[in-house]
Parts: C-alpha cells; sequence; structure tokens
DNA sequence: CCGTATCCGAAATGATACTG
DNA sequence: CAGTATCATTTCGGATACGG
C-alpha cells in the first residue's frame, strides 16, 4: 500500500497496462490531474520501481513510460480490484 | 482504494480475515495503532460494510469485530497483495 | 512538450491524557 | 474493556503561474 496508495498511482498504472505512454497522452488519459501531481506521482512510481521514463533527446522533447516487469505484475492485482469495485457498488447501491 | 486505502485499513481486513477479534485483541495484533486510529477505521470500514461491529451489553464490555460476506470476500485480495509485496521486496533488495 | 515553483487548504496520522 | 477529547504534526492534493 505504500507503493500503491494515494489517489493516482492505481489508475495511472491502469493506463500504462494499455502500453507505452507519453506525458501528455498520461494527461489525456487522466483529464483531472494537474502536471504537478502527475510528475510526482510518476517519479515516485519510478523510484519504487514500477515503472521506466526514458527521456530522447530531441526537439521538441519527447519522454515516454512504460511500466517494469514489476509494474507490470500488477495486472491480476488491477483487474482483481476492478471486479471487487464493481462487486462493492453493486452491493452498496 | 477509497475503501481500503491509507495505513491501516487492508492490516486490519488481514487480522480480521483469521476470525473475530475484540477491540483489545486488534490492538495486540497492531502494536503501534494509537486507539484513536484504531477506532476511527474501524467505524469507517463498518460504514463501508467491510466489517460488523457487534456490541454485547454485558459488565465488562465487549465488542467484537468481524468481516461482512463483503469484507471477506477481500481475502484473496490481501494474498494476492501479500504475494506481489514479498516479490516487490526481493526485487527492490 | 514536459515539466517546475510557490502557495494553500484539507485530510490523515500521531501523542497524550482521560472516562463510563 | 473499549473507547473519547484535545492538540500537534505530517502528508496529500490542488490552483495557479511560469520556464528550458
Amino acid at each position: 500500500m505504500e507503493v500503491l496508495g494515494g489517489k493516482w498511482k492505481l489508475a495511472i498504472v491502469k493506463v500504462l497496462l494499455t502500453g507505452t505512454h507519453r506525458f501528455a497522452a498520461l494527461q489525456r488519459a487522466l483529464p483531472t490531474i494537474t502536471p504537478r501531481m502527475l510528475t510526482r506521482q510518476l517519479r515516485e512510481l519510478e523510484s519504487d520501481r514500477i515503472l521506466r521514463r526514458t527521456v530522447y533527446a530531441e526537439v521538441p522533447p519527447r519522454v515516454e513510460y512504460d511500466l517494469t516487469e514489476l509494474g507490470a505484475g500488477l495486472a491480476e492485482l488491477v483487474e482483481w480490484l476492478d471486479r471487487w469495485g464493481r462487486e462493492y457498488r453493486k452491493v452498496r447501491a
């Protein structure tokens, strides 16, 4: 929970499970996140080795984010949580 | 994550997966939690229907906590997270 | 395009003492 | 036994503006 907790991390992982994304693409996938929060969460996930950050020395700059094998190992967990969340809403409603 | 997030909730669920517990027993199982935090987390989990709180009108007072079916449905998730956490520590170390 | 800097309010957690 | 009350600290998340 220390690694995955908070409002955004699992959402970011979920997006990256669909493939490599650039910063702006992540912003589009998570429309309400501010650039500050996105940067922070990405850096923490990188430092926890959930994802990789790749900088291409180009103009304009290009930075790509993709899951490590450790991060990719969360696929089942995310699915599990999705399922449980749906069941939860059903029972609570 | 809204239901299970935070420092203590999953730990409490994990303890209750081993059976019904009283307040003091939960404190013993989670030695660093303060009574204030334990109370708060228990009330939130109760309000989210993860666990049940049963008060017996006795002297001295007895209050028991146990998982609902919804809460018990988290067993697999907890196991999954445990496994992933162990793998995580191994890879990180 | 991909971020940083600064400031802010709210929420989470903790320490300590006390009570029916 | 099973909590409350009070106070302080820390962390989280957001708004806004700016920069290489």
